[in-house]
RNA sequence: GUCUACGUAGCUCAGCAGGAUAGAGCGUUCGCCUCCUAAGCGAAAGGUCGGAGGUUCGAAUCCUCUCGUGGACGCCA
């Protein structure tokens, strides 16, 4: 179905071609001045060049063309050019008509569903999940959301670090502390323990050591990365313990990402990627595109329109190990084979653009993948304190994802204690539910690649432009509707209010925006496109609220259009926050 | 040093295929709960859109320069 704007701007081009005019003058935009106009044109101001004529006669011209054109109610042509625009009654509620029945509210989806991989989360195992992973995840789920609403196939993979110098780290570090561990004899044939050396914590703990001895213990970075190596090698000790990280860390992993309502189609991580190494690297040595420099193997991907530097892709190290760029072109290869598809996005840290940038670049030009196949990378900024630095505990360390969960859930349970007598479970479950839409609103309201300032206090307050908000108009509208079913009441059959008042209208013509937003949230992969209209479409809701009574109404006419209205703006703002990848309660 | 992103109200952010009086939220001041949830609504105050040039009838938006801040710049991910 076509968007408002599209619509208006057809009969506005009609109109221009009538009045002797080129049509593509007649582009439509919502107005900016909202006292003076519902739409607006502004092509008679740039016609007035090519048709050497004011453009306050021009747009005279079609305006008075349009005064018959029954989508409008009023039509004026206003110095120095503009055409300000009302919409008709009918002519609107007809659209709502056709958005209420649609199931994706007039959304047009794409006839031809592009297969697509994102590519977000990217935890490190045997790390916990810190703040520093929410970005990602939640920036990431919205956007599989997008596309999937949209109508795209989207495979959304995790993409673990599983294979890099963390898990050389990791056992270093164990060696060190119990070198009597099967795992490190070369000469052990036997079966190996099949319960892990250690627990989630202790491991949780051993990486962050491993990694600050290494940055002051050369030696002990050296047996890092040779651990490393061999592991990468197939060394049997090391791909048992391997298995063991694997198998310890994974479960909780996934029970994080499920309280942060996020999942994924695909648990691969770099280590997937490593049947596609060797092949992928003798085609590049083949080509003669890989060659050695500095002991190490690389590709050139520096293109002449470039104007900075830009060093060669690094596919193996000097010692032979594969690092980042490897493992990420051979996923590439490992995608390609298995799921052939015809995009790929990834979202990660912004300052990963230029590894992002070379290894594109290397795909392509080593023909791992096609050019036919789209590679984006979206990059995220990062998550700053209130003091606008890198965001941090309260004594400087880095905060636990589950920690800063606890924190809000915790404030939120206060919160809907203090305002309400409900009883303890039906509060902590609505506490999770409101911090989590908190949480993702907070961040996916700002645009993706901004730094941006987690505030804990900000979103513990919960006014103004929060998910608490978005949430408090969604069960207030569901109570209103539940009140009126309750009293046997029905929704089905009902009529918009073809003479709508003024707040009644200024929502209708919120709503009228959504496969807009939607298709424009997608084009730019852009979250924060659908916060602004989901807040905008809650406060057209809020004022419309204040100004009617809805169940009070006494024409019953009139109160059959409200709660039309209401139960669209329902569904339109609780498929928002679904697409945002939260959700809202009964009550708060 | 090179490249890059960003500088909009006291604070946090929108707006940027050029258009009428630059918008929200927080904070400040003042109103509104006998009535469907006040986590709400209304009103006020608060801005030379970092600075200087340029293109244009018209620039927060496009171009150039400049200042400031962050980031990236081969064996980490």
């Amino acid at each position: 179905m076509k968007t408002i704007l599209d619509i208006i701007s057809e009969h506005l081009s009609e109109a221009f071609v009538s009045a002797g005019y080129d049509g593509k003058y007649g582009r439509a935009s919502v107005s900016n001045r909202p006292d003076l106009c519902e739409f607006q044109c502004n092509g008679a101001l740039a016609a007035a060049k090519e048709y050497k004529k004011a453009p306050i006669m021009i747009a005279q011209d079609v305006a008075g063309v349009l005064k018959d054109d029954d989508a409008f109610d009023e039509i004026s042509a206003v110095a120095p050019g503009f055409l300000n625009l009302r919409l008709n009654g009918p002519f609107l509620t007809g659209y709502l008509d056709r958005m209420a029945a649609d199931e994706k509210f007039g959304l047009t989806v794409k006839d031809k569903p592009d297969t697509t991989v994102i590519d977000y989360g990217g935890p490190n195992v045997a790390k916990p999940l810190h703040v520093g992973h929410l970005r990602s995840a939640i920036i990431g789920e919205a956007v599989k959301r997008i596309m999937l609403y949209m109508g795209d196939e989207v495979t959304g993979d995790i993409h673990l670090g599983d294979w890099g110098l963390q898990m050389g780290l990791i056992m270093t570090e164990l060696r060190h502390r119990e070198p009597d561990l099967p795992y490190f004899d070369e000469d052990f044939e036997g079966e190996y323990p099949s319960e892990p050396p250690f627990t989630l914590s202790e491991l949780e703990e051993i990486y962050p050591a491993a990694s600050a001895r290494s940055k002051n213990d050369e030696e002990y970075k050296e047996e890092a990365m040779n651990d490393t190596f061999l592991l990468q090698q197939g060394d049997r000790g090391r791909s048992a313990l391997w298995k063991h990280i694997m198998n310890v860390s994974i479960p909780d992993l996934k029970k994080n990402y499920e309280k942060l309502n996020v999942s994924f189609d695909l648990w691969k991580g770099e280590s997937d990627a490593k049947p596609y190494i060797d092949g992928m690297v003798s085609m590049m040595k083949d080509t003669g595109l890989a060659y050695e420099s500095q002991g190490a193997l690389v590709v050139d991907v520096k293109e002449e329109t470039d104007s900075k530097e830009m060093p060669p892709c690094m596919i193996l190290k000097s010692d032979g190990a594969a690092l980042y760029t490897t493992t990420d072109l051979a996923t590439i290869a490992e995608r390609k084979k298995l799921i052939d598809p015809a995009r790929m996005v990834y979202v990660a840290d912004k300052r990963q653009e230029m590894h992002f940038v070379q290894v594109f670049r290397c795909a392509r030009k080593t023909g791992v993948i096609g050019e036919d196949v789209k590679l984006d990378f979206l990059g995220f900024g990062t998550m700053n304190g209130a003091d606008g630095k890198p965001f941090k505990t309260r004594d400087g360390g880095v905060m636990r994802l589950e920690a800063l969960l606890d924190d809000i859930n915790e404030e939120m349970y206060k919160k809907i204690r203090d305002n309400h007598e409900v009883d303890e479970d039906e509060a902590r479950a609505t506490a999770s539910v409101v911090a989590l839409a908190a949480v993702k609103y907070g961040d996916l309201s700002n645009q993706a690649t901004k730094d941006y300032i987690f505030d804990i206090d900000k979103f513990t307050s919960f006014e103004g432009n929060t998910g608490p908000y978005i949430l408090y108009t969604i069960v207030r509208i569901k109570s209103i509707l539940n009140k009126f079913t309750g009293d046997g009441g029905s929704l089905e059959g009902l009529e918009f209010n073809t003479s709508p008042v003024d707040t009644e209208k200024a929502l209708m013509l919120e709503l009228i925006r959504f496969n807009q937003v939607i298709a424009s949230a997608y084009e730019e992969l852009a979250p924060h496109k659908i916060c602004a209209y989901i807040y905008d479409v809650a406060n057209a809701f809020n004022r419309f609220y204040h100004e009617n009574r809805i169940l009070n109404e006494e024409n019953a006419a009139r109160k059959a259009g409200f709660l039309k209205l209401l139960d669209l703006t329902k569904r339109l703002l609780e498929t928002g926050i679904d697409i945002l990848g939260f959700s809202a309660p009964e009550k708060m």
